[in-house]
DNA sequence: ACTTTAATGTACGATTAATGTTCTATTTGG
DNA sequence: CCAAATAGAACATTAATCGTACATTAAAGT
């Protein structure tokens, strides 16, 4: 990716941006690197433009018009990775590795992933058919939250029920079954829905 | 893009806006940035006024009336107006003007914004109390759509029904009664319902 | 209401300074 | 050896500057 050099005068050019606002002068680079030619610099940042590290934002000629590229990932924060989807008795079936959905800043979150719903199981708590729930990836929740558990290797969106020190996971509809967890089941939680989003 | 020098006359003038309420003069800027002569200062004003950055209030020849514009909606166009709360009998209850709502770019749009449901005449649909929908301000809608509708004042949030020639709007609960447009009734739509969020 | 005066913004042209670009040649490190 | 890195000088383009004369507005007198 990148070489060293590369990354140096990167890192100086992000720096004075981010201290000043103003993007630095070739000249200015050439004398904080310690280069004694204008041409080193002309090299280096040309190559980062060609990488796609650096832009000039007022194109040829343009002058103190440097600026850093965001990283892809940190494109838009408001990004999370749309896992793939749930359906009652399947494991969760993952999508296309990098597919995204943005989502509104209340609902994103480092450790959030979002899964496509499939079915009617949770209905009666206004999950739709379609529907996407926003998870936030916990390995424990409390009694009735809306949990993303795998239980035998099957994945299921229902809410969590502790009651008499039995645990079980409940649909919001009345055509599927209660399922009771036992010792000898295989369970562990994936995450707590904390939204949901639909589209008409 | 702002060059150096523009943005010290603009950080100028902004400063003493902010301080004193009154713009300074050509001729205070040129002593204050140690200018020679005023035309340095006409070049740099009229090269902020031509991207957007200043205006002169008074217009031409409008003397001590520079105003800095706001910056142009920095906080994304993902935000919509969160204009109410809606709920079945009611006229919209409008909240603080000025308040909005991040929502994903998909449910993002010039003339959409979004309203909080009270109550749970669409708990059918999956739309539940407290949720929020997101809605397209349009005046017509078609059959089996879920409308922001105002009938003799009270706004309601259900779907429409066109079949042999009558209009009404049902809610998705049984507890709540179907409402038949009658030709004596002032009905008005006020948008259709394009998405939902809802957070736990 | 009118004139006068001071304060202030505008116009045009020319010049200087700052900065990015190009070219060829040379050096360096694995 | 080869690719990356560097150097040096000349060149091109944009940003910034200056000086001066003029036009307009706001305030002060009368």
């Amino acid at each position: 990716m990148l070489t060293v050099r590369q990354k140096q005068v990167l890192g100086f050019i992000r720096g004075r941006l981010e201290q000043s606002g103003i993007s630095p002068s070739y000249r200015e680079i050439m004398a904080a690197l310690g280069f004694k030619s204008l041409s080193t610099v002309t090299h280096h940042v040309r190559s980062l433009m060609r990488g796609g590290y650096l832009v000039n934002a007022k194109g040829y000629h343009g002058k103190r018009a440097l600026q850093v590229v965001p990283p892809v990932s940190e494109t838009s924060a408001v990004e999370i990775p749309l896992a793939g989807l749930i359906a009652a008795g399947r494991p969760i079936e993952s999508l296309e590795t990098s597919e995204t959905i943005a989502v509104p800043p209340t609902l994103a979150g480092p450790d959030n992933y979002a899964l496509k719903v499939q079915g009617d199981s949770m209905i009666g708590d206004g999950v739709l058919d379609g529907d996407v729930v926003i998870v936030r990836r916990v390995d424990t929740a409390r009694h009735r939250e809306m949990v993303v558990a795998l239980i035998n290797g099957e994945a299921t969106l229902k809410r969590l029920a502790r009651e008499n020190g039995r645990t079980s996971l409940r649909p919001a509809n009345p055509d599927y079954p209660i399922i009771d967890i036992g010792p000898e089941d295989d369970f562990r939680i994936q995450g707590v829905a904390i939204g949901v989003i639909r589209r008409y």
